[in-house]
DNA sequence: CTTAGGATCGCCT
DNA sequence: GGCGATCCTAAGC
């Protein structure tokens, strides 16, 4: 298994899938033990558990007391990192997202992680489950997708690294590429 | 037991 | 562009 940022940049065009709704993912960020903006920074808690576990997980939190956050566990077990899932490009079950989220602008509607889960019906019940399982699927990019590269936002350390990836040219970022 | 603050969003100006 | 919502986690005493 790879490091979280060649992870986070292998996921760029791929397709997520929560029981069959969500799109193409156009927004990822990479966390690591190793830095302190990372939730696995201060080493394994009962919350971060899952980002100990072994990769190819689903690391599922809740931000501020309101929004869930998704990420997938990466590298060996023991290593405490993972890859935070941004953004997605709506393609299958857009109904059923505008429904859940009361909320039309397709450009909104899974731009940001907490919209994304939203849209996706993903809580904290999904933490720890394989991303290779139901409900989950991820299918491949149809074809090499152009990457943009930048620096991560909503985080006050480690701010300089450029661990945030982007589909080139993406309506559907949470916010644009610098 | 208490308390500070967080990988955010939506609404207001 | 700024701020309030809202609640869980983990550190400190």
């Amino acid at each position: 298994m790879d490091s979280a940022p060649v992870v986070a940049r292998q996921l760029i065009g791929m397709t997520l899938l929560v029981d069959g709704v969500g799109g193409v993912i156009a927004e990822t960020e990479a966390y690591d033990e190793s830095e302190a903006a990372s939730h696995a920074y201060r080493g394994p808690t009962p919350r971060t558990a899952v980002l100990f576990g072994p990769p190819g997980h689903a690391y599922v939190y809740l931000s501020y007391g309101i929004h869930w956050c998704l990420n997938f566990v990466c590298q060996e077990a023991g290593h405490g990192a993972g890859v935070l899932i941004r953004a997605l490009e709506p393609v299958a079950g857009v109904s059923q997202m505008v429904a859940r989220r009361h909320q039309a602008d397709a450009r909104r509607l899974c731009a940001g992680p907490g919209r994304l889960c939203q849209a996706l019906a993903i809580t904290g019940q999904l933490n720890g489950r394989r991303i290779d399982r139901r409900p989950f699927q991820l299918l491949p990019a149809q074809r090499k997708p152009e990457v943009v590269i930048g620096t991560r936002i909503g985080i006050s350390k480690a701010t300089s690294k450029p661990w945030r990836f982007g589909l080139l040219g993406s309506p559907f970022h949470s916010r644009p590429f610098r």
